[in-house]
DNA sequence: CGCGGTGTTGACTTGCGTCAAAGTTCGTGG
DNA sequence: CCACGAACTTTGACGCAAGTCAACACCGCG
């Protein structure tokens, strides 16, 4: 399977050539860009919506004493900013966790197609509708669970994911975040997400080298992080230890 | 004004007289629910969308340990659950803070209304984007800023966010919050809100009673906060104390 | 081969949680 | 109109998870 968006979108439904050909359409043009680079700065008003084709990216914000959350990780299908056919102003800033390749899609063009394409349309308002509640599971993450059970919970989200889209192997996938990185996420310091990354080695739960992330036990991990990818919505889905245990109790 | 969820939108655009009437229209038939009810349940597929007339709702989710988060609060004109018209299954629980006016809207008028009205599709695009744009902010909230501040930038934005639906006085409106909902919000314990409760008070920023909260210097709170109200992209908004800050230093 | 960005470790501090007991408010029914 | 109980608020003593600071080790890259 070539194109990443289609690959994304049939998480919740299939398409028809025709439609096929549309998202292909979208991914023919695109830019090489370098990790660390900045694709849309808080602020801006950008006249494109960007299609990750290849590679990571993360949206961020910077609270007074600057601190840095990031809010969302985007991987490889994921579309960077539906937001800018509506909102006049960039809350946040996007960039690029490691080298990527990036699509910029006129939002004129995309706005067009979701007239063309009602599944397209739908599947657009299924794909922000999941980017929603993945933050509101990472704000459960960040109210209620300790910080070994948020790194956890981290790991499973993004296996799972990544997995969606193919990128991940049975065992592990690439991970392009620094321990301090992993910290930002889950509004740890970079010090302590080291030492649980020490306690999971320790217990035989992960290995974590050179951003290159294996799970030996995703079982025990997502048992751990209370992990229920419900709230990824894919269409298929296969329970997870944690919810055979609820049905089971 | 008369229609909460008008009122609401037409903080984003303006709206024909057509379009008015079948904002109306979706008002005429609501029920009566009490405070504590619970709207929509965790794992339900309702097959309609609900709509505050009148009162406050919450979103929350629980973790394994019973931990709940309230991961959004509703007030008049926002809308419960876009979500069900894509996603199949309800990942949050949906419950009231007060007692209400409720109007459930059958999902398929909401879904042609949409294809009628471009100007209301675009609206309901805007709605759903602001309150994504509100989680994220929520979570910078939590993953970020010391309790002091967050209970701070909570009161902002209800504030900010009652006022531009016209429920709030100069310097007070109704907050239907216990303690223990407080930091449910904000991921702190109701013992830890109330000690910062009471220091607020102590340093004059507020008066708390009966549900009703009182904000005797908004500039200084909005600065203890960082609070920046862009991110809720209203159309017309004030610079608030802590942008002007920014511009001048 | 040296340098900058990471990762690792230890000693120390602290914000917030926990537990537990009073105090207060409010709604309800007698 | 009062009494009662339940829900909420307040207070204090104490513990601990996570932050801070600082030094050092590693690793990959130019």
């Amino acid at each position: 399977m070539e194109n990443p968006l289609a690959r994304k979108l049939s998480g919740f439904a299939a398409f028809s050539d025709e439609d096929r050909g549309r998202l292909d359409e979208l991914c023919v043009r695109f830019t090489t860009r370098s990790a660390g680079d900045t694709l849309i700065r808080e602020g801006a008003s950008p006249s494109d919506v960007f299609l990750l084709l290849d590679g990571w990216a993360y949206r961020y914000k910077v609270a007074n004493d600057g601190g840095r959350q990031i809010v969302a990780l985007m991987i490889p299908g994921d579309l960077c900013d539906i937001h800018n056919f509506v909102l006049k102003r960039m809350d946040h800033t996007i960039a690029l966790l490691s080298d990527a390749r990036v699509a910029a899609i006129p939002t004129e063009r995309l706005v067009a197609l979701m007239d063309e394409s009602p599944a397209i349309n739908r599947a657009l308002w299924w794909a922000t509708l999941v980017d929603e509640a993945i933050l509101r599971e990472w704000l459960l993450n960040s109210g209620q669970r300790a910080a070994y059970e948020r790194i956890a919970h981290l790991f499973c989200e993004m296996w799972t994911r990544m997995r969606q889209v193919g990128l991940a192997e049975e065992q592990s996938f690439h991970l392009p975040l620094t321990q301090e990185g992993l910290g930002d996420t889950a509004g740890l310091t970079s010090v302590h997400v080291n030492r649980i990354v020490q306690r999971m080695r320790k217990e035989g739960l992960i290995t974590l080298r050179g951003k290159q992330l294996e799970i030996h036990d995703f079982e025990r991990l997502s048992l751990i992080a209370g992990f229920d990818p419900s709230y990824l919505h894919l269409s298929s889905v296969q329970p997870t230890p944690a919810q055979k245990l609820a049905m089971a109790g």
